[in-house]
DNA sequence: CATGAATGAGCCTTCATTCAT
DNA sequence: TATGAATGAAGGCTCATTCAT
């Protein structure tokens, strides 16, 4: 891989030509709209603008293409998230209400809700980008949210059960939701209003975890 | 579409030679290998120990394949789940228990647990497909689970709650399952195992509408 | 080569099941639709009425229907032109005209209305055949032709004129006018006639030669 | 379609690299010798001396690199003979002369004496070609043949004479002789020469239409 | 005689990747 | 740094031909 993210060189003038942060943000429309397979390096070209050939001053091919986008884009949010929980101060109940939202406002609404779908589309060609994402961002999420249920259990806000697999009932509906609409809600439809079923999410187990 | 699945021409001698429900069998071992869009059909046609062109004998192409292997493999098997709910007797709690123990088993442990991971890579291709799978298999499933909950809630059993959206709170741990399994699960690791993941999941959600 | 058109096997039944003769006239149908190289075996053998595997008890292969094809269905009718002209007693120039009528019956009237065309178009791939139509059939015609001027001049009807060139002259109206009608008549167009052009070239060409 | 024959971006030095018109110059020399349907674009692409792959760089494929070589290289030559006649000081006569040799030369003798052959055959799976043809070429050849005859007729040279129907006789032979040495004039033979046939043509058409 | 079933060879087309400029 | 041009490799599809029954 030759290129990271963080462009490295920005002189203050307001950017003409595009840089490696607009491929990647070309990248993730087209590798979204079609899947990585179809998603044709010309496109993701175009979207750029910048010529085919352009993409290999900046990343090694097709492949590296989409590795950086995945390493880049998400573990930042996922930083995101742990800071949110370390700082907290409420009750854990609250703690879980706000993150189920943020990771809800994050996963389903913004333009990384076309990652789940890349990623399990994906996993069995680019193992090694799998298991970075599981452990970079599922397996990290899930220790925050496990470490939310530890401490409620902690402070008797609920009933002893394993963290770990809570967390994962936490995250389900999460991802469920934002397959949902990448996949499957068509665009003759009302836009896809998340917001209902997460609140019937969070009140449900949080009694069923009390 | 040329070929049913149900193969009309067997005369009780032990079929040697391929037919379409091997083709579709090999095709769902290639596609769940590799995706779709990697899958060739000369591995199919290896895999049902045929020639590439006998696969246009009875499909009419690497689409119509696809098509026909979700149409043929996945609608049975939504039709015994509700069958095994319309013939229920005993609470709604423990026809939950034993249809989310169901659906584990087929989705998580026999060979269709494949099909999430394909339909969801595909779906941007397919619309018809993903539409189809929509509305044949999720929402007939979503249904059944909505009428547990519905007749849950006219019992007294579980407190009102949206029977759509409770339906979709209980596969939703099922699908984690599916592509936690289908994705991320490393071959060196140990053979993953959803039961405890279900149990806590079935018991918490009982709780939480309780 | 296996079959000659002759079907050698009738024994006064009326016949059922299809012969070689079928086949070519099946085979003319359908190389007169589309061209011998986008001519489908199995249409063939469809029109035919029969298994395409049958089409090989008669015949060796698409080639040889194709040159069978050509062998059988002209030849007879250039001999019926010789025989016209050996046992005609008028003058040339009505024997001219009967003879330029005759012509444009079969080549342009009748089912033979498609030989010319698939004989040019597949001239370059089949030599052999395309010096069998040639010497078996363009140049008896011409040759039939050619003596009919020649009598002509020696009668004092035509002025001197070179009798193989003038007999070119006198069929080449007549294969424009297959051609036209084969390749460029819309569907939508009323019926091709080619009278009133035979008959100002039958005219024309006397008094040329006059 | 992609390309046009005219070359947009030469800047004087001498191009060594093949553009649409080699191309559609190797397709020419290729569809030539086999027809359409047989010719490989392997082939077209070596005898250009490019790959494959580059003719997809200016055409959208084969049947539109075909579409394109019928296109561009006959109309211009029609457009040369319509000036032809409308510059004509002359009598018709002689100018029918000049124009059967002009047409002659064109046909026969050049490498456009392809397509006669290549129209004819390829006329069915072509149709929107092959009505191209007509208009284009064959029905405004026959426009001008047609002035020349009714000028004549004004002008008191010629009898009274349907000019369409005339114009029809008097490229007959000019078609005649194209096919004759596309199709049947075998390789061992001495040169094929349409002089005498088109002198022996002209002198007796005018002579019959005097 | 007849066929359903099967196949091997061939070709068009696509696209990630390279390179001379 | 940037690109237009070019390509090699790969895969889907067709169809004449074969063969066991």
């Amino acid at each position: 891989m030759r290129a990271t993210t963080s462009s490295t060189r920005r002189r203050g003038r307001p950017r003409k030509i595009a840089g490696p942060d607009d491929i990647l943000a070309a990248a993730l429309r087209v590798f979204a709209a079609t899947g990585y397979s179809r998603a044709r390096l010309e496109d993701v070209a175009r979207e750029a603008g910048i010529s085919k050939a352009a993409l290999y001053l900046y990343f090694d091919g097709k492949q590296a293409i989409f590795e950086a986008l995945v390493r880049s884009a998400v573990v930042p949010n996922v930083e995101r998230l742990e800071a949110l929980v370390a700082g907290w101060q409420g009750n854990s109940a609250d703690l879980l209400r706000n993150l189920i939202q943020a990771i809800g406002r994050l996963v389903i609404e913004s333009e990384l809700s076309a990652f789940p779908k890349l990623i399990v589309a994906e996993a069995a060609n680019f193992p090694d980008l799998a298991q970075f994402y599981r452990t970079q961002v599922i397996e990290r999420v899930l220790g925050v949210l496990a470490s939310i249920v530890s401490r409620g259990v902690a402070s008797g806000e609920f009933r002893p059960a394993d963290p770990a697999l809570s967390a994962r009932l936490v995250i389900a509906p999460l991802l469920f939701s934002t397959l949902w609409k990448t996949c499957f809600v068509r665009d003759d439809e009302p836009r896809f209003d998340p917001a209902p079923l997460l609140s019937l999410h969070v009140e449900t187990l949080i009694r069923g975890l009390a």
